[in-house]
DNA sequence: GTCTATATTTCGATAGAC
DNA sequence: GTCTATCGAAATATAGAC
């Protein structure tokens, strides 16, 4: 691996682990075993680093948020990504990223947040859509509101977790949420069954 | 007003819009027109004066969601708590501060976060059990998983708000807990109207 | 209690040898 | 491409006069 990949993966991780005003070039250079001269000559300096380890972080995510659109019924696949095992306690590696205010006050960091809960947000609702067409949820949902809500349940798990330490909050709201989704489709077989007797 | 709460106003105000991390003790000083020596009498350094700030500030917090517990009946009180004004931009003072690893690793601040969920969540729960104990709400509402939703709603609001640099978000997530409340509320009446057509 | 030095370390970046 | 040496500025804190 070159140094410049070894060093937006270790940006990346710092990034993470403390965020980008904590993280020197040199936490970076010191976790790389590469030479400042290196770091320079690849990169133009912190910022361009810092944009860099961003977008292989957000491109994680996006390859994650993937599941939304894989094999199986849409119901299917939105437990499945629900279900994904999620660190709680170490906090969401991108909405995380929109509480440091250098980042928020960057213009291109920024837009690659915003990026990537776009796509997030938008797979929750092709797959809901997709539900609602199969009658695995009510006809009534509406798909922009729920892949919030959904979206929103995460995120607070992390945020739970992370104020107290614990897995556990993560897991509350997980198991939230698909009790949610499970109320939902279940009423929408009950509509279902409803109208089939009205015929 | 003496130069101690100055100090620990210009600090809260700094944590919010910079983040620990961000903020110097020089920042703090040059706000607030004190001199250097001042601040390193009244305070033994920048993490004494970080945790008086927070504390400050969840402490504002803890005051505002007292609306939780005012006049009127609990669900007014929990649709006028949730209408408060809430600038989503610049995101939530309390729970940004579970993204900041310096925070979250210092368990004397991490506490007094902590410790303001805690008093958030009960006073969510305490309401909604007594919406339900007045007909407002369903009987079969769980009030612990409730008092989550709404806490995540509304702070998925301010994360999406920052990602977007805008306030919709914030006011889309507002109304969507509302309508869930509303909603709740209707099929809550419902049901006692069919208890009372029984009878 | 408040101020003005001053000290020490780290930050982010550059220079220039190899 | 990589290294070591070094810079100027800022961070955090101390010393000591008033």
């Amino acid at each position: 691996m070159g140094a410049r990949d070894q060093l937006t993966g270790a940006m990346a991780e710092l990034l993470w682990e403390r965020g980008d005003a904590a993280t020197s070039p040199r936490d970076v250079m010191a976790r790389t075993g590469v030479g400042q001269g290196s770091m320079y000559h690849h990169f133009s300096g912190k910022h361009e680093l810092a944009v860099e380890a961003l977008s292989a972080v957000t491109g994680d995510l996006t390859g994650v948020t993937s599941l939304l659109e894989g094999e199986g019924s849409p119901l299917e696949r939105m437990k499945r990504y629900l279900s994904m095992p999620r660190p709680g306690t170490q906090g969401c590696r991108v909405g995380r990223m929109t509480q440091y205010p250098e980042v928020v006050s960057d213009a291109e960091l920024i837009a690659i947040v915003a990026d990537a809960f776009d796509v997030l947000l938008g797979r929750w609702e092709r797959a809901i859509a997709a539900a609602i067409a199969a009658g695995e949820l009510p006809a009534n949902t509406v798909p922009a509101d729920l892949a919030r809500t959904l979206a929103a349940v995460i995120q607070d798990g992390y945020v739970l977790a992370r104020a107290k330490g614990e897995q556990e909050p993560m897991d509350a709201a997980i198991r939230g949420a698909l009790s949610l989704l499970d109320a939902a489709s279940a009423s929408a077989y009950a509509a279902s069954a409803v109208q089939g007797a009205d015929r």
